[in-house]
DNA sequence: ACTGAGGGTGAAAGGAATTTCACCCTTTTT
DNA sequence: AAAAAGGGTGAAATTCCTTTCACCCTCAGT
């Protein structure tokens, strides 16, 4: 992504912040006073900039048509939280979507599309994973050997560590109480773990 | 806090999720022709509403002045990052502030304060926290036994679990490579862990 | 010496968005 | 039976926001 000058990262700092504290972005006159600038034109200057180098999307001709990119740093997505899944659909179906929750974009990779999944059971306790975590999983159907995926098993998602052995990939549990699982007949990658939030620690 | 109908939860709903998908609220025109009516007065009463059960902040006279009020679900809430503790001031002073990150307010308690830390060391490893994980914390000066507690010993912020001998309290590690901390001169805790945000799984 | 890009001012015009008014209906509470 | 509260329509008035235009300066690159 291109790059910002001073101001212009100052300028997308105060909308963040703007944005943040206050629910929703500022307007023209309002972006202009806090840049300490005379003219709104100044601040129209700045979102044209903003808008060129991907960091805000601007729409034209609404109030307040001010959105910050993934990108953009200090913005947060909604995600979708995989709750129950139903046997047959694919994982990312309206009928799994428990609800949605927000999450701040720096956990996120680019803008690749990303959900949620809360961990059952304890198989992954010595990757620091525990029951009940919400794991926050970068959809991709192949992930490379030792990374944690989130992976479909006879219609159940399973968080695991992709093991190989020999010629083919099996998932490997993180608690030596749990065994190794080498998957019979159909099973799928649906993403890999790439972060996680923890809603109750004890 | 006062309940909602079931038209004036659908209004909360068709906010929140405009707020969320597209980063700023409805105006009156926009949120009528969600709600299926066809006066912009209709969807002022029900701002009028829930304004005054609470469940958002409306700023008249602004375009698309609707705040969501943290209690309304789906929330979010920027809280300070506290990097590295500068000797003798407050955990919390500006000078500490590394950034603002924003967290889901549903891993927040009710509207008291928190803050966020990063974890250092391998000491809670036990408790599922890692090194470089971000906990949630809320702000408070004492705790109860058995809870995981940021204090600050010698100017240093530690993450560890709170326990009791005898007549007085101590700080145990997660960890049996890591000796129990009796802290001797001045220690304080400066709030509880309730949650964790862990930014990179490997 | 010229050009382009960043940064800036000021004001007028047109479109967007918010308010307020009067009036309607139904359901629940007093 | 009357009052209060939720739900609703339509339109005018007013304020808020955005857009655009003309013109200014400085600095880096050609």
């Amino acid at each position: 992504m291109e790059k910002l000058s001073r101001k212009q990262e100052k300028a997308l700092a105060l909308i963040a912040k703007r944005t943040r504290e206050q629910g929703y972005p500022p307007t023209l006159a309002e972006l202009t006073e806090e840049l300490g600038a005379a003219s709104k034109n100044t601040a129209v200057k700045y979102l044209r900039i903003l808008s060129r180098k991907g960091y805000i999307v601007w729409e034209r001709n609404k109030a307040r048509g001010i959105q910050l990119t993934a990108d953009a740093g200090g913005g947060e997505v909604g995600l979708p939280l995989i709750g129950a899944v139903a046997a047959g659909a694919p994982l990312l179906a309206e009928q799994n979507i428990e609800r949605y929750v927000t999450v701040p974009s720096c956990l996120l990779q680019a803008s690749a599309p990303h959900f949620l999944l809360r961990v059952a059971g304890q198989s992954m306790l010595q990757a620091g994973i525990l029951p009940d975590d919400l794991v926050v999983v970068r959809a991709q159907p192949h992930a490379a050997v030792g990374e944690v995926v989130v992976a479909l098993i006879d219609g159940e998602a399973t968080v695991k560590r992709l093991a190989q052995s020999a010629d083919r990939l099996f998932l490997k549990a993180e608690n030596p109480e749990f065994a190794d699982i080498h998957p019979q007949g159909e099973w799928s990658i649906q993403g890999k773990v790439v972060a996680l939030i923890r809603e109750a620690v004890v």
